[in-house]
DNA sequence: GCACTGACCGTTTTT
DNA sequence: CGGTCAGTGC
C-alpha cells in the first residue's frame, strides 16, 4: 500500500502510537497521509469506530470521508472510523451529558442571525443605547472572551475600555438569556464542552475512553477551547496524530492560535515530529518565490519547501491603471491561455482578499461570456427565503423558539405589524412567559386589537395544526404544505417583479424543500430536529451544491480564506497593494497581524501548480472614491527587493520615486 | 401596518 | 458604491 509514498510520508504513516505531529507545508500530500494512516491504524487491527479524526470544516470532513471509504472499500456491515467536525463532535458530546450544566437535553443551537436577536434583546433589557455598544460589536467582544474561555465574571475585570466593560455586564445577561430558551451559541458548543470536562471528570472519561485514535487535521487553526479540548481527550492513551502548517495559518483572527503547533512537542514529551517537504504540487520556480516570501516571518517551524517538479515559468507581476483595468487585462491574459490546446476554464482561479474585490471581474466575465463560479458568497444559509423558511420549521419543532417566531410572526406580511409584536413582547417580558404563550392570552387579544388579535389566531392555528403533523407526515410534505398554506411563494412573486430575481428568490424555495427531502432519504431516522442539527452545523452533504460548483468547467473565483486546501493548474492573485494584502486591519494592528497576511499570500502563491500571475492596480475605488494604491511590500520581499522597499520607508521622497521608476518598467522582471 | 426614502456604514471567515 | 436599517408619510 505504501510504496507510492516517500520516506517522510511512510514515517508519518506508520507511526501508529504516541503523540505524533506531522509538519505538512503546502502541497505535500498532506490529506493522503491521513487517510493511509487511517487505513494502516484500521490494517494493523484498530477497529474502525475507535479511531476518531477531527477536521475544521465540513468541506474537509467530506472530502476525507469520501476519501477513506474509497481507500478502504465499502463493504457491508463495516464500522467506519469517525470523522467530523470539531462542532458537531461537541453537540454528541453534549447531547449526551449537558443536563449536568443545566441545560435541556435537546438544547438549540442558535446561529449567527439568532445570536443577534438575542444579542439586540439583552442590550435593550440593560438599556444600552444603539450607538453606545452596537449588537455586532457586543457579539464580537463576547466571541473572543469565549475562544479564550474567559466567563463573564473574568470578561469584567479584564475589560479595559467603556465598551468592553459593558459588553462584559451584558455578557452574562446574554448567556442567562440562552439559557433560559435552552440554547447555545457556536462558541458554547466548545466552552461548554470544555467546561463539562473540567468539572465532570467522569464525563471526561466516558467520553475520552471512546477512543483509542485521535487525529487533528490543520491543527495549526485551533483554538484555546479547541487545544484544550484535545488535550483532554488524548490524556489517556496519547495517540494524538496533528497535522497541520503553521506557515498556513490564517485564521488568528478568529482565535486560532499558532502557538498550539509550535508547542506541541512541550507539551506532549517524547513525540515524534515528521517533516512533509517536498511539494509535488508547484514547480521550482513558483516554489522558489513562496519560500522567499515566507522567510520573512519570524515565529515559525523551520522548514523549507522542496519541488519535486524542476524549472517551470517564473511568476509574472502585471500592473495597472485601475481595478477595472485589472479585471480587464488580468480576463484577457486569462483568454488567450484558455485558447491553448488542453487548456480548460477549471484550470484557472482568481484569488483575491476581499470580497469586493471579485465584482469587476465577475463583470468582465460575463460580457466576455466566460463559465464562472464565485465559491463561498453567500452560502445557502444566509439567504432570505431559506432562512424565513428555517425558521418556521424551527418553530415547528420549538415555538418557544423567539428569534425563529419573530422572524415569521408577520412573513410573509399577515397584519401583526412592529407595533404590535413590540408590545406582546413587553407583555410577555412583564408575566415572565415567553413570546409563544403570551400569544394565545385574553391579554395579549386585548393588548393587540381586534384585527391583529384575529390574524394571531389565525397563525396561531396555523402552527398548531402543522405542529400536530410532526412525526406523523413526512417532513418534506409539511414544508410544501406549509409554503402553500402561508402563501409563502405567492408573497415571494408579488414583492419581486424583475423576474430573474424572482426565479433566483423561488430556487432557494425549491432547493430547501429538495434538501429536507434529500435529508430524509438518507437519514436513518429523519426527524424534524435531526434536521434542524444538521442544517445548524451545515453538516448536509452539500455534494449536490458545492461540489458541483467545482465539478462544473468553470473558472473559479474566491477569497484566500475558502482557496485553502485547494489547487489550480494556473493562479491569478489580485490586488496585491497595501491595504489590501496585507489588509489595512492587520496594517493598522499592531503585533503579527501583518505575518498573517503573509501567510495569507503564501497560500495563494502555493496554491499554483505550473503557472502564477500577481497583479495589482495604481488606484482603486473605495466607496466610489478613487485614491492610490502602492504596492505590496510582499511584492518586494517575494522578488528579493525588500532592501528596496526599507529604504523607501526612510524617506518620502525615495518612495515616490521608486514607484514612479517602478510605474515605467514592469516590477517584477526579475 | 406597510412601503418608500434617505442616512449611515464599511468588507478576512467558519461553525 | 452598495447594502442595511430606522424613520416618515400614507
Amino acid at each position: 500500500m505504501s510504496h507510492d509514498l516517500n520516506a517522510a510520508q511512510r514515517e508519518a504513516v506508520n507511526t501508529l502510537s504516541g503523540p505524533l505531529l506531522v509538519l505538512a507545508g503546502a502541497g505535500t500530500g498532506k490529506t493522503r497521509v491521513v487517510i493511509y494512516r487511517i487505513a494502516k491504524l484500521i490494517k494493523s487491527g484498530v477497529p474502525a469506530q475507535r479511531i476518531l479524526a477531527v477536521t475544521f470544516t465540513n468541506k474537509a470532513a467530506n472530502e476525507m470521508r469520501q476519501r477513506t471509504t474509497a481507500l478502504l472499500g465499502r463493504r457491508r456491515g463495516q464500522q467506519r472510523p469517525e470523522i467530523s467536525t470539531f462542532h458537531s463532535l461537541c453537540v454528541r458530546v453534549l447531547r449526551r451529558h449537558i443536563t449536568v450544566l443545566g441545560y435541556p437535553k435537546r438544547f438549540a443551537i442558535y446561529d449567527r442571525a439568532d445570536q443577534e436577536s438575542v444579542a439586540r434583546a439583552t442590550l435593550r433589557e440593560i438599556k444600552v443605547p444603539g450607538e453606545t455598544l452596537r449588537p455586532s460589536d457586543f457579539l464580537y467582544f463576547i466571541s473572543r472572551w469565549k475562544m479564550a474561555s474567559v466567563r463573564p465574571r473574568k470578561a469584567t475585570s479584564l475589560a479595559g475600555t467603556d465598551k468592553e466593560h459593558l459588553a462584559a455586564v451584558a455578557y452574562r445577561r446574554y448567556q442567562n438569556n440562552l439559557k433560559s430558551k435552552g440554547a447555545v451559541d457556536f462558541d458554547d458548543l466548545l466552552l461548554l464542552t470544555e467546561e463539562l470536562f473540567e468539572k465532570y471528570p467522569d464525563a471526561r472519561r466516558a467520553e475520552a475512553d471512546r477512543f483509542d485514535h485521535l487525529l487533528i487535521d490543520e491543527y495549526q487553526d485551533t483554538n484555546g477551547s479547541q487545544y484544550r479540548i484535545i488535550k483532554r481527550l488524548a490524556i489517556g492513551h496519547r495517540n494524538l496524530c496533528v497535522v497541520g502548517d503553521d506557515d498556513q495559518s490564517i485564521y488568528g483572527w478568529r482565535g486560532a492560535e499558532i502557538t498550539h503547533i509550535l508547542r506541541f512537542e512541550r507539551d506532549w514529551p517524547r513525540a515524534t515530529v515528521v517533516r512533509l517537504e517536498e511539494n509535488y504540487r508547484s514547480t521550482a520556480a513558483i516554489l522558489e518565490r513562496a519560500n522567499q516570501l515566507i522567510l520573512f516571518n519570524k515565529n515559525r517551524h523551520d522548514k523549507v519547501l522542496r519541488a519535486a517538479r524542476h524549472g517551470g515559468e517564473p511568476p509574472r507581476i502585471l500592473q495597472f491603471k485601475d481595478e477595472t483595468a485589472e479585471a480587464e487585462g488580468i480576463v484577457q491574459d486569462l483568454k488567450k491561455r484558455l485558447a491553448q490546446r488542453g487548456t480548460v476554464p477549471r484550470d484557472f482561479a482568481i484569488l483575491f482578499r476581499t470580497n469586493e474585490q471579485p465584482r469587476a471581474f465577475e463583470m468582465v466575465l460575463r460580457k466576455e461570456n466566460l463559465p464562472y463560479v464565485l465559491v463561498g458568497g453567500m452560502s445557502f444559509y444566509d439567504r432570505k427565503e431559506v432562512r424565513d423558511l428555517l425558521a418556521y420549521l424551527k418553530v415547528l419543532a420549538n415555538p418557544h423558539d423567539e428569534p425563529s417566531l419573530l422572524r415569521i410572526i408577520n412573513t410573509p406580511p399577515r397584519g401583526i405589524g412592529q407595533a404590535t409584536v413590540k408590545r406582546l413582547l413587553d407583555l410577555a417580558v412583564s408575566n415572565g412567559k415567553s413570546l409563544w404563550s403570551t400569544l394565545g392570552s385574553p391579554a395579549a387579544r386585548a393588548e393587540a386589537g381586534d384585527k391583529a388579535a384575529r390574524s394571531i389566531g389565525q397563525f396561531r392555528a396555523t402552527i398548531e395544526s402543522f405542529r400536530s403533523r410532526v412525526g406523523h407526515d413526512s417532513l418534506s410534505r409539511l414544508v410544501s404544505e406549509l409554503i402553500q398554506k402561508t402563501g409563502y411563494t405567492s408573497e415571494l412573486s408579488r414583492i419581486y417583479t424583475d423576474p430573474t430575481e424572482r426565479e433566483a428568490r423561488m430556487a432557494s424555495v425549491e432547493e430547501i424543500v429538495n434538501a429536507v427531502a434529500n435529508y430524509e432519504k438518507q437519514a436513518q431516522k429523519p426527524t424534524l430536529s435531526g434536521y434542524l442539527e444538521e442544517a445548524a452545523l451545515g453538516d448536509r452533504d452539500d455534494t449536490t451544491e458545492k461540489d458541483s460548483q467545482l465539478a462544473r468547467n468553470a473558472i473559479a473565483l474566491m477569497t484566500l480564506h475558502s482557496a485553502k486546501g485547494l489547487e489550480f493548474p494556473q493562479v491569478y492573485l489580485v490586488g496585491l497593494e497595501e491595504g489590501i494584502l496585507p489588509h489595512h486591519r492587520s496594517v493598522a494592528a499592531d503585533g503579527d497581524a501583518i505575518d498573517e497576511e503573509r501567510r495569507l499570500c503564501y497560500v495563494g502563491v502555493t496554491r499554483a501548480r505550473d503557472r502564477l500571475t500577481l497583479s495589482l492596480a495604481l488606484t482603486r475605488k473605495k466607496w466610489g472614491k478613487a485614491r492610490d494604491s502602492q504596492p505590496s511590500r510582499f511584492l518586494y520581499e517575494f522578488t528579493g527587493q525588500a532592501e528596496l522597499l526599507k529604504a523607501k520607508k526612510a524617506s518620502a521622497q525615495t518612495r515616490l520615486k521608486a514607484t514612479t521608476r517602478r510605474k515605467s518598467r514592469s516590477p517584477a522582471r526579475r
